[in-house]
RNA sequence: GCACCCGUAGCUCAGCUGGAUAGAGCGCCGCCCUCCGAAGGCGGAGGCCAGAGGUUCGAAUCCUCUCGGGUGCGCCA
């Protein structure tokens, strides 16, 4: 049967076409005056040129009968407000307690996606700004999966390019005899790791300040990519060193934060593609010569602002940043052949962005209208300020992780009660969850294109909107079922009688509704919003009746149902945001 | 200079394709545990939706302009 608002807007669609009118204004939503409001009388009487009050009453007149609706009446110059029947409500809610999908609907059609995460550096540890593509683009991943699409996620790693060099000859200042650094060897090389994570993650910075002051301290490291892209043996064994070891550490912070991937692969997985993609697109005349490089005019007529050219291969003959978007995409519509490929990357890369899929238009590859730039703001600090330690220096995801597991801790152990008796090591798993709950809910609830204010205080506390009042809820309602079935309560048909009860369900309607805004808009906010409404509706339930110490068994049998749809629409919720809830806490 | 994002309660933020008295959380003021987890619930105070025009029966929402904040604009990624 699906949900109520889209049964109902069938319903009433029925009826504007039934006396002659666009079923488009059949729309119903949700209401603060009723349970529902159908609005499309007040818009139907303009392009009808009739009065909205009298067409209101023809298509109350035709939907009156209807199973789900309770009762009808119009209000102000034609607002029909919908009273749905308490069987209907019922039967929702049975409905969500035996779906798969608690509620939700899969999309009517499915795509294939390459979702591509685009920003996580070999040898540079992730900052603040990295939560955001982590946690924005594994929500989406999720929901996108969840309501049908095939979707690949790449956390495409930034594995190539002038960082790579300064790396290489770092290193080989540091160590010379290495064996990567002879020329002549062809391999093999040794299996173990010259460097740790430590180690690269000094290096880095190290080399790359060097190279600001001295112009021929960079012409080094420029000259070692060039030779890395010439395919020398042994740069090429040290960057799949660079790589495994900086994965490991990636995942790491990625595993805190509840992010997978499907693939690990980056920049230089396309590098290979560059030299044919480069002569072809010179040959068929799309790229042309400009000051000594070679690039594509990607501006058109109508531009409104400047738009500097498609870099190709700049004017010493090494490709570049965009060189490699346009190749991984000619690799990915090689290899997978998507419907769509989708970068959540931040928003000061939109230009970018802009550049690259029009350039892939332009040369065939894949049409712009196919390819999604999904931008963010920034997280600031307190101060409205982009976050930054007490130092002023960039504060790493792997600190800012170990602050709000701490801060969970803290909160945890202030908080005493249950979580006392508990196991060290359970009580440990449950700070995991909290902050991972309190982070990710964070930064989810906000609206993707905003930037937010970072404050890990209110973040992490069981009060408010966060996640861990979701997961208090999440607990009480799983520890709330679990009490009932050990004393042998078990839950039953589901009759909801009570406003609470109603305001209950009605929350309950609202599931699908949100997750394909969140996905039509890839704002995961709308789910956010959702999600915690539905928990502040079990909340005052919770509170308004007894439940498995209610005296009628018929009623706490109901009730008890009632939570059992409540408990898995809510912890899918949770699940599509990351959020995992324990089973006690 | 041009372009994009943003400006809603003291603070942090929602408000979906324009719809009826603008919502939440925190903070503030009252209530509610002999009873399922009070890390909770119920109620209250608090807003010229940056400002000015315009479109409309109807605007926080759409259009134009102004002011204020953030970001981006050829050989780094």
């Amino acid at each position: 049967m699906g949900t109520l608002v889209s049964e109902l807007s069938a319903v009433f669609a029925g009826a504007f076409t039934d006396i002659g009118l666009d079923p488009k204004f059949g729309d119903v939503r949700s209401s603060d005056k009723a349970d529902f409001q159908c609005n499309g009388a007040l818009a139907a009487a303009k392009a009808a040129k009739r009065n909205p009050r009298e067409i209101a009453s023809e298509v109350v007149e035709k939907v009156s009968e209807h199973r789900a609706i309770a009762f009808l009446e119009i209000g102000g110059p034609g607002f029909i407000n919908i009273t749905v029947s308490s069987d209907a409500l019922s039967a929702l809610a049975e409905e969500v307690r035996r779906s798969e999908m608690a509620g939700a609907e899969r999309s009517a059609q499915s795509e294939k996606i390459i979702l591509d995460f685009g920003g996580a550096n070999v040898a540079k540890p992730m900052h603040v700004g990295h939560i955001r593509t982590a946690i924005i683009g594994d929500t989406l991943q999720r929901i996108f999966r969840f309501l049908g699409d095939d979707l690949t996620s790449d956390v495409h790693l930034g594995d190539w390019g002038l960082q790579m060099g300064h790396l290489i000859t770092e290193l080989a200042d540091e160590q010379p005899d290495l064996p990567y650094f002879d020329a002549a060897n062809e391999g093999p090389f040794p299996a173990e790791s010259p460097v740790t994570i430590d180690d690269l993650s000094r290096l880095y910075p190290q080399a790359s300040a060097k190279a600001k002051e001295d112009p021929e301290r960079n012409a080094r490291s420029q000259a070692a990519v060039a030779e890395l892209q010439a395919g020398r043996a042994g740069y090429r064994a040290l960057l799949n060193h660079f790589v495994a070891v900086s994965i490991e550490e990636l995942k790491v912070d990625y595993g805190f934060l509840g992010v997978s991937f499907d693939l690990w692969k980056g920049e230089k997985d396309a590098e290979p593609l560059i030299p044919d993609m480069v002569a072809e697109l010179k040959e068929k005349g799309f790229a042309k010569e400009d000051d000594g490089a070679w690039i594509i005019p990607v501006e058109r007529e109508d531009d409104t602002k400047d738009y500097p050219p498609f870099m190709l291969v700049n004017s010493r003959g090494a490709s570049l940043y965009h060189t490699s978007d346009l190749a991984t995409i000619l690799d990915r519509v090689r290899t997978y052949d998507p419907d769509r490929m989708i970068y959540v990357v931040d928003q000061r890369q939109a230009l970018h962005f802009e550049q690259v899929f029009r350039a892939s238009e332009i040369v065939g590859y894949m049409d712009e209208a196919r390819l999604e730039h999904i931008g963010f703001g920034t997280v600031n600090g307190t101060d409205g300020k982009p976050f930054k330690t007490r130092e002023g220096g960039t504060l790493k995801l792997g600190d800012l992780t170990r602050m709000a597991l701490d801060e969970a801790t803290k909160k945890i152990e202030e908080g005493g009660r249950v979580s006392s008796d508990l196991p060290a090591e359970e009580r440990g798993r449950i700070a995991e969850l909290v902050a991972r709950a309190a982070l990710r809910f964070a930064d989810l609830q906000n609206t993707r294109t905003t930037n937010y204010v970072f404050d890990l205080d209110r973040f992490t506390s069981f009060e408010g909107k966060t996640g861990p009042y979701l997961l208090y809820q999440a607990v009480r309602i799983k520890s709330l079922l679990r009490k009932a079935a050990e004393d042998g309560n078990a839950p039953g048909t589901i009759e909801v009688a009570s406003e609470a009860e109603r305001a209950l369900v009605l929350a309950l309607d609202g599931f699908d509704g949100a997750l394909k805004l969140s996905k039509t808009k890839r704002m995961p906010h709308f789910l956010c919003e959702h999600v915690y409404n539905l928990a502040q509706a079990f909340a005052a339930f919770y509170g308004a009746h007894p439940i498995a110490t209610e005296a009628d068994a018929s009623v706490r049998a109901s009730r008890l149902g009632l939570c059992e749809a409540i408990a898995r629409q809510l912890e899918t919720g949770l699940d599509l945001l990351g959020i995992e809830a324990p089973e006690r806490m």
